[in-house]
DNA sequence: TGGCTGCATTTTGGATACAAATGACTGTAT
DNA sequence: ATACAGTCATTTGTATCCAAAATGCAGCCA
């Protein structure tokens, strides 16, 4: 009789307000360095302060802000070497949880991971660089999801969390979202191959190039600025 | 003319109560599933419940409790699976960490952990178990420090914060804690030598027997309680 | 006996108002 | 220009109130 089971999660003003606010700092809305201030955004929530401040609470330990007594929130920045020091970690997470996940992938899980992979599509052609982050960390955790290790997958989102923004920068100002585009069909290729091997290889370049090229591209403009 | 600059860090309450209560759920004065109550935190405290629940959605983020809505606030209780999943990671993250770290330790980082053991063999001739993860985790985290990788650091000292519990009901109910020592004064020792691949195998094992040996205490027990 | 309904209690979620502490800014006096 | 005092905005914390949801229990019915 019933729908089968759709049970409408209520939800509460803080997890809302939490889940609000980490999209739009993921989503780049609020910028390195930028002050949050409880007032403005329980107004704008419409409401208090009270489910605002246990927000902000929760997203500095997921590492998104920082809170400084008495001062407030800002938005965390992170140093070329927390960056690249976070991508060598989801490297070695990622690989290992792809190794785990390939034998066990099946068809459904693979086709998963390509519905995403053409959104990516849809985004490129739109040069619709604000929802990168996003499809870019689905489809990463689309590929793990066969491995059935929930914990892990979770810590990966986290870290994903922290980088996208940068990562994302990385492909806004070298154009190279064609070519993470091209990187993930060919993970994607490996994955159904069952190639293991060269598929844990290829994800860890993949992830570690991004650190690179985001590492020249500084160097670079920072030798135009001194020049 | 003032004494060395000692900071007086001026807490405020919401990081206080959160520090004490993540202590007291590591030291196991809370027990596994067991509900947090914010007016009988708040009277114990002798504070107002918003810090209480800003230190409960904090705890929440780290892992450490599950806040259900309109339920309340429950210590964690991880699975075996749980725990032998979160012990690979960690395996993967310190090996690596250690790999890094060996080639920079200073003689003055191993005193550093030399010093910690020796306040582990204090607490083992008491049978102390208390401190017992504290004192592992300062050990293990001294290890690291050489590396520099501070992201890394944290995210290791949030799985032990996880696994803790755990590994020390494995110690007391294995008593197993003289051959932890062991352990750790080995691997100590490979350190000094600079025997960077045996210290990585080794650290792997250390950590990875500690969750075969919960393992098959559980199976047991398992047994015993089904015959 | 077993299960259900409805009600009262407890606890959490949230709003509001107010007080206190801190940091930033500004103007002034030396 | 530098040091200092005062002002002001913002965060931090308290107290009080109410709403919403979960829990527990008594009583009822089959």
């Amino acid at each position: 009789m019933s729908p089968p089971l759709q049970p409408i999660k209520r939800q509460t003003l803080t997890s809302a307000v939490t889940e609000s606010l980490r999209q739009r700092i993921l989503s780049g809305e609020f910028q390195d360095g930028q002050q949050l201030r409880q007032e403005a955004l329980s107004n704008e929530y419409g409401v208090s302060r009270v489910p605002v401040r246990e927000a902000l609470r929760q997203l500095e330990a997921e590492g998104l802000i920082q809170i400084i007594d008495h001062k407030g929130a800002l938005v965390s920045t992170l140093s070329l070497d927390d960056v690249l020091e976070l991508l060598d970690i989801r490297a070695l997470l990622e690989s290992e949880l792809l190794r785990a996940a390939i034998p066990r992938q099946t068809s459904a899980d693979l086709d998963a991971a390509a519905a995403t992979l053409k959104e990516f599509g849809v985004a490129l052609e739109k040069h619709d660089v604000r929802h990168w982050g996003e499809l870019n960390s689905r489809f990463h955790l689309a590929l793990y999801r066969a491995a059935q290790r929930p914990n892990t997958l979770a810590l990966i989102e986290q870290l994903h969390n922290k980088t996208d923004r940068y990562t994302r920068m990385q492909i806004l100002f070298t154009h190279t979202m064609e070519r993470a585009h091209e990187e993930h069909n060919k993970l994607l290729a490996l994955c159904r191959a069952k190639a293991t091997d060269e598929a844990v290889d290829f994800i860890r370049y993949h992830i570690l190039s991004a650190g690179h090229a985001l590492e020249s591209y500084l160097n670079e403009q920072q030798a135009r600025d001194g020049a």
